[in-house]
DNA sequence: TTATTTAGTTGTCAAAGTCAACTGTCGTGG
DNA sequence: CCACGACAGTTGACTTTGACAACTAAATAA
């Protein structure tokens, strides 16, 4: 896929969804309420207090068109503004019936939305929702408030991860399908393994998307010992501490299992990884050239005792 | 993931795309022409010859607005219009001029959609895009006019086949994660599994999105015979004789090969499949009950003897 | 033939958006 | 402390956009 159909498919999205957005805003035309009142009766209720030049900011908008409006809307008995301490600027809030609008806004946007929902399959409105939040992850750059929660994996979520993973060391490292039929072989496997007790896949959640995993499970042939396997984190969502969190959660989880020691094979390529071991006290054991999905590396063994 | 979420979610991306367009047609406001006449020029070069009206419609603009713009523009003389046929209308065409026009607010647009593109990493580049394909094909429903290729699948897209048909299957037939494991087993069997000139995989690849897949390998224990596994289809590219192109395409490549006989598995609940099937030649062999992936089935043996 | 639809033009308005000048108010550096 | 620049908001004058209706002329259907 070259640029030039990157940037083609893009602005045929754009014009597409150009057309969405306008068919949307169609629907605020039965509203007694104009466009621009509406986006800022919705600003306004979203934040509940603000200044005119904040809704500009937020806005996109003129500052004489936002004095204006604000009059209007004022004289309509739906905004009421109190001045603050700053005697420049007024504080902006919604009174009751302004409120009462901005539900009756939301009600409406929420029914628009929705009819374009409706007519999808279950499996058509979830990927239309994953695309949707994903292209704001990629486009907004890694978000500021989201949480980061480690649960289970969800049905559909191993293939995700072995495709990611497939797909990002192919780029990052030039490895080749070799990989990905390994880490194939890897998941069936964990999937496979016996005791549901001392094997567990977590997937990083981080604002609803999937930015990372990591599974562990009993090495094979060495008593008490557990191996951390297959840590990725999206690269969308690094350094906010997602793989660290992701280590930690492995070796809190083996110690309670009853592990004395946790080994794990990795490449010295993989230089954010090794940080994220050394820092959870790991320490390495054995290095070893080979070669493998189509590049020549350097296998290291690191392992950490558990007291 | 309830209809509510959906629904917050999904205008939560409008409002984010909103700005995006906006953002997108300030750049425009550089160029001497206004945003209407840039988005006239633009239509009618892109069908190289139209009439007011098909532009009216394409644009969502009124007749009048346009009929001043069409004025203008040929003042301007980027428009010619000659009389044709039916002498109600003009036959509108770019002049030379309005064709350099033309190609430089491509150009311009190019460039504002690479300004958006080039700050990401190509991972991302290559899920945003995939993202933006996805949600049009949803929207928009079946497109009418997508070729269909069948290819070997690239890296990363085995992992999305299992992740893909473990969400699938698990939405409409209620299976559970034991068929994850399974599939994810039966790929990596599929890519182990030795001879090359006598297994392949395809991918139906419908206008750029992944619309379907089908494997066939050598049936183990069973001289010449061959076994078609993992056919799937879309939902969303269903209908479009996808599944009998995929058929087709084992039944040949089985023959070429030097199988005389195709043999496959499936599950009577199943029944678009099974009319593929059947289509194709194939005859029930067996049926069986099992309960398997949390469900209580009736599994199927279909033979197609290749002469 | 007449009635109806379709393509396009023109006039009129209102809303949306742009620009610049203007009034107060705030904060800071000399 | 006070002069000055920056900031919040207002106002006037303007252009652009968009919406609606009345109109002409050609095509099409009854």
């Amino acid at each position: 896929m070259t640029m030039a159909d990157d940037i083609a498919a893009m602005r045929a999205f754009n014009r597409f969804y150009t057309r969405i957005i306008g068919l949307l805003e169609e629907g605020m035309h039965s509203s007694p309420y104009a466009l621009s009142e509406a986006r800022v009766v919705h600003e306004i209720g979203k934040r509940s207090a603000t200044t005119a030049s904040e809704l500009c900011e937020a806005l996109a908008m003129d500052r004489g068109q936002m004095s204006r409006l604000v009059w209007r809307l004022s004289d309509l008995g739906l905004l009421a503004s109190l001045p603050g301490a700053d005697k420049r600027s007024n504080n902006l809030a919604l009174t009751p019936q302004g409120d009462t609008v901005y539900r009756d806004l939301n009600a409406a946007s929420d029914t628009d939305a929705e009819n374009l929902l409706t007519p999808l399959d279950p499996l058509g409105r979830l990927d239309l929702v994953a695309a949707m939040r994903r292209i704001e992850a990629i486009l907004a750059g890694p978000m500021q408030g989201g949480t980061l929660t480690l649960r289970p994996p969800r049905i559909g979520e191993i293939g995700q991860l072995i495709a990611r993973q497939g797909l990002l060391y192919h780029l990052e490292q030039g490895w080749n399908r070799e990989f990905e039929l390994l880490i194939t072989r890897i998941y069936a496997e964990f999937d496979a393994a016996p005791d549901p007790a001392t094997k567990a896949l977590w997937v990083a959640d981080y604002a609803g998307e999937l930015a990372g995993s990591i599974f562990v499970l009993p090495a094979p042939g060495e008593e008490r010992t557990a191996q951390l396997r297959m840590l990725y984190v999206e690269p969308a969502f690094r350094g906010l501490g997602i793989g660290k969190t992701l280590v930690d959660e492995v070796v809190r989880f083996s110690r309670a299992a009853g592990y004395r020691r946790i080994i794990l094979w990795t490449q010295d390529c993989l230089a954010s990884a090794r940080r994220i071991y050394q820092g959870a006290g790991f320490e390495l054991v054995e290095e070893e050239k080979h070669h493998s999905f189509g590049a020549d590396l350097n296998g290291q063994y690191w392992a950490l005792d558990l007291q």
